[in-house]
DNA sequence: AAATACAATGACATCCACTTTCATCAAAAA
DNA sequence: TTTTTGATGAAAGTGGATGTCATTGTATTT
């Protein structure tokens, strides 16, 4: 299954971002990507420098297809393997999360966000929104805890219909 | 990637499960099966009957690999594909619930073991510990239902090491 | 009971997301 | 500049899941 995914921004403010933040949240990720680069004696590249651009540039959760896309449309010489590695490379970096929605795709978020890990996922139109409810990870983590488990991820997924499917259909 | 994965079951009162509590649960939901088959007109066939007696017994969430080899060791003649087509038709049926936790394996357990759907999966060793935690989710429904969504299902995840690796190795 | 209809099986091929390979290229070091 | 060594990308390989199709098996009809 094949889905487009659009993510809207449900936390409050970040539809105001300004320009100027926009862009310092983005000088600073990629400050922080070069510094992890030349602590492991890696490569800054012409390819991993539009990739990260590119996946800032979104600023929403995206997997390797859709940031292939938007970059073969501007510079039609980068490969999929390169995206595949630059993705597991911020990752590893720390300026990217991975996560997975259980259909195949494995998905990238920019890390710092805050801890987002709350989806739901409208299963009429693919469509997936965040929220962040620090009330439910908290008894979440209560859970856990109680049961001897030191928990490191936490991800809450809820299926359903969105809003805006369930109007358009009823 | 690939894991082993045990549940424990964590479920008050399901280790205590009789032997005929067990076999009578086996016999609802092979009834359950051959009530759909007659009604969707399909037929019951001797490697459906196998399939689901394996899945039955096993009484935890499994992946087709799993359930092929346990089938293989005593009975040669079945193939991948049937076991893949049997899990799909027991979902479809309402007997097996079908998800996944990202690492690429779809995998099923038995419905109306009660709503499921919390899992604890140590990132050290692989294990799916299984939870229930009600007021959790009416809480997630709530949020869910304050944005406009109707819910469908829900899947909780937290990753991490459980109390056996964390006494392990430290 | 026999014939008929048609779903199910299983070996194999295919799909798809992702990873690896390897010859070539380019960034940082010497 | 030259050397070293990591990075790239086209293509091949993986692995889980699904599709294909000739054959087999089941259930229904006659």
């Amino acid at each position: 299954m094949k889905v487009d995914v659009i993510v809207f921004e449900c936390r409050e403010g970040s539809l105001l971002q300004t320009e100027a933040v926009v862009t310092q949240k983005k000088q600073k990720v990629k400050e922080q990507f070069h510094l992890f680069l030349t602590k492991k004696r890696l490569k800054a590249t012409l390819q991993r420098n539009l990739i990260l651009d590119a996946f800032v540039d979104l600023d929403r959760p995206t997997h390797m297809d859709e940031l292939y896309l938007v970059l073969r449309s501007k510079h039609s010489h980068i490969g999929h393997a390169t995206v595949y590695r630059a993705l597991r490379l911020f990752a590893a970096a720390g300026i990217a999360r991975e996560f997975s929605l259980g259909d195949g795709l494995t998905r990238y978020e920019l890390a710092g966000h805050g801890k987002r890990h709350d989806y739901l996922v409208c299963s009429d139109c693919g469509t997936v929104t965040e929220f962040d409810n620090s009330s439910i990870e908290q008894r979440q983590l209560a859970v856990a805890r109680s049961m001897g488990f030191t928990v490191e991820a936490l991800k809450i997924e809820l299926r359903g219909v969105c809003s805006r499917c369930l109007t358009q259909s009823g």
